[in-house]
This record gives structure tokens, C-alpha cells and sequence, in this order.
DNA sequence: AGTAAGCGGAGGAATATCCTCCGTTTGAAA
DNA sequence: TTTCAAACGGAGGATATTCCTCCGCTTACT
């Protein structure tokens, strides 16, 4: 989270008011501007909360479930999101953010292909990529046309190298990729304490990889 | 499902029938009694429709939801299961039943231990064994003596033939199996058509068992 | 043809979830 | 320190969902 807790437009820094109290013109063109920092660690808060129990639970987890781990009253859940898009559009986008800043810098390092991908896809697990797809169906117009490109050209580049090195099968495609994330992201409903799902997930994960590569 | 149709217990006999409806008691004895035809396949139906939905959900689907997908009123599964445990009991049996029943005819038949393991997983995956894992928390007295025999007999003779074979990393545990069972049963939550979800599942499946494998 | 087993589904009860409203608390500018 | 708008909490009514009984009708079997 670069920058965590500055906003920079008019938009964000408006966006936790409620919504029937009018926007000054006077803050019409961008400006920097502080929330008050309990309002802002209350807004992560929210956004953590909800990725945590969306990977938790397999699905949308109801607000007051939000607010009551987020440890902050459901009234300030309807401030800050005053709908159920303006959440889930944060929620989706910070997920994102997070996997795509790791898996470029992991780009910049690794050595090798095969080695790219792998750690990428563990970073991604862990920065809750997951809640993306859940949250998916219920996005309307999900236009970030910067995140997209920048996941665009991401995974092209990631999986491209890969497979130039030839250590990948080669009717591997990037589907195999996403959806692998997607299903090492879900829980397996078998109550084991968190820390041990987690545990089996990036060792299966593993596995799974080395699957990929060529015999 | 062997044998299907034709109930042999007093319990399994009476249990569809309205519990205010006193068992007569020349029935304490066990008889071969034949249900009539449509509920037997209703009662059936029931069974087959909640695996489904519990697999495309990936969690409990509602008593409504169960009776339009089996085309039946709501009135039928009460009957048949008058709460919601006998419902989940008869549930995670079949899929069990199913799932164990192929795997012993593919131990016997299978010419190498990795591939009996390759067998049994993809047998199971379509046998609905993920719904075992689903409705086992709210399962109370799960007592099978003789399935849950029969499974652990099973599959300690595929695990360990398959490690004997050498073909197998050594650091595999049954519990890598059983997770990656759930794991592949699991829905995307993609929205992907219900068949290309499959083959999907199947695919990766694939990849992790080469995973598996020593390389 | 007779009859009890079985069926359907309307609809009231119980529950879960949503979301507004307003009195109280608090961060930060002066 | 004072001041006050921003931010907070959470009770509670509105809505939506799910549960499950009840009873008149239908049908498989003898």
C-alpha cells in the first residue's frame, strides 16, 4: 500500500462522507488533503477485514460480520462505503494492487523463468489475489484500465519468459495460471486453524508447479 | 449405488414417512420391504440434487433450492428427511459409498501404484466426494464403522503402494491426498459453464499428481 | 376398484441481513 | 485550551431469505 493513508483527488478524499452532504466547489480541483487518521486506519481496516473473511469464508461476508472483525461500529462501514460496490471496488483493487506491485519487482529479480513464476504465485496468494475473482460478479464496470494493463502485462511477461526458458510444458496457458490461483486461494472448509491452511496451500501449491514443469 | 431401490431395514424403510407416524411394531424385525416406485426415486433424486448443488456452491444450498433442482414440492423432501441431519447423513454416505466402491475395484484392476493413485483421485473428484468435507461440520455422530473402514483400509493400500513404488516423493502424506481431493472439488466461482469447470479440475489435477510424482 | 402411501406448494413463523438515524466522542486547527 | 465539524457506535425498524407445517389432491400397488 504505497502511499497509505494520503489522498490525492477529490474523489477519494470525498468518497467516505456521506453522501447527501454536497461536495464543495471549492474542492473541485485536486488537492492534498489528510482524512482524520482514526477515519483512515478505520478504512483499512474495513478493506483488510473484508479481503481476510472473503478468503475465510469462500464468499461475500455480511456487513455486520465486516464491521464487527474490522472492530468499528456498522455505521462507520455505511460511511466510509456507502454501498456495496464502492466496497467491493476498493477491496478488489487494493488485492490487486498488492499482487501486481510484488510480481513486478519479482520480475526485476529473478533469475530464471520457471523461478519468476513460482515466487509470483506465492506472493499473490498471499496478498489475498483470491477475493478478486469472488468479488468479480458483482462488480459493475470494473474500468481500472491502469491495474488491468499493468496485470496485463504482467502475466505475459511472467509466463512468457517461462515458457521461452522451456522448463514449462508447453501447452501450459496463462488460464492454468489465474485459475490455479484462484482455486489455491479458496479454503478448504475443513476447520483447520488458518496458519495451517495457509500452510497446505503454498505446499500444494508447490506441487502443483512442479507439475507444470517438464518431466 | 448397489443395491439401489431396495431398502432392507426397518429404519431405512420407515424413515421417510412422517415422524408422527408411529412405526407399528410388527416392523421391529428386519423385512424386505420394496418403497413404491416414485418415492424411491424422489428420495433419490433429493440425494443427487443436493451433491450437485453443494458442488456448484461450494455450501449448504437451501431446503428450497434442493427441491426445484430434484423437481420435487417441498413437501416431498421433508418427508423423506425430516431435518436436516438425516438429509446430510444420506449425502456424504452415497458420495462416500460411491467414491470408496471405485477406488477398491481400481486397486485390484490398476497395473502400478502411481497409477491406482491417479485413478482413485479423478474417480473420486467425480464421484462427489467433495461433499463429504462440506457437511461434515454440521454432521454430528458421523458413525460408519464400516465405510470409514473401508476408506482408510483403501487408502492406506493406494498411498502406500504407490510409495513402495518409489515413484512417489517421500515426504507425501495421506493428508496431501485427502486435501487435494477437497481442494479440486471445489467450485472456481468463476462462472465458468458447469462442464468446463470440470475438465478444468480434471486438467489441474492432473498437474499436481505429476507434482506428486519424483522427478 | 379401493386405499393408504405419497405428492405439491401456499403461506405463516423464524431468522438473517440491510441500512438509517441520532446522540456521543474525538482529532486537529486556531 | 478551546472549539467544532468530522467521525464514531450501535439500537432498531425494514427487507429479504429460509424454514417447515398442513391439508387437499394424486397415484402406485394389491
Amino acid at each position: 500500500m504505497p502511499n497509505a493513508g494520503v489522498i490525492t483527488t477529490v474523489e477519494d478524499w470525498w468518497a467516505p462522507r456521506v453522501s447527501n452532504y454536497p461536495c464543495p466547489s471549492h474542492h473541485t480541483r485536486k488537492r492534498v488533503i489528510r482524512m482524520r487518521a482514526d477515519a483512515q486506519k478505520n478504512r483499512q481496516r474495513l478493506i483488510d477485514s473484508t479481503i481476510e473473511l472473503i478468503l475465510e469464508v469462500g464468499g461475500e461476508p455480511s456487513r455486520d460480520a465486516i464491521a464487527e472483525r474490522a472492530g468499528v461500529g456498522i455505521g462507520t462501514l455505511y460511511r466510509h462505503f456507502p454501498d456495496q460496490q464502492s466496497l467491493l471496488h476498493a477491496v478488489a483493487r487494493c488485492a490487486l494492487e498488492r499482487s501486481i506491485s510484488a510480481g513486478e519487482s519479482i520480475v526485476e529479480n529473478a533469475r530464471d523463468g520457471a523461478e519468476a513464476l513460482r515466487q509470483y504465485m506465492h506472493a499473490a496468494l498471499d496478498s489475498g489475489i483470491g477475493v478478486v475473482n469472488i468479488v468479480h460478479p458483482f462488480l459493475d464496470k470494473p474500468d481500472w484500465p491502469d491495474l488491468l494493463s499493468r496485470a496485463g502485462t504482467l502475466m505475459n511477461s511472467i509466463v512468457g519468459r517461462a515458457l521461452e526458458d522451456g522448463r514449462l510444458r508447453s501447452d501450459l496457458t496463462e488460464r492454468d495460471i489465474v485459475f490455479a490461483m484462484i482455486r489455491f486461494s479458496r479454503p478448504l472448509a475443513v476447520g483447520l486453524p488458518l496458519e495451517e491452511e495457509r500452510a497446505v496451500a503454498h505446499r500444494h501449491l508447490d506441487f502443483y508447479i512442479d507439475g507444470l514443469c517438464i518431466p
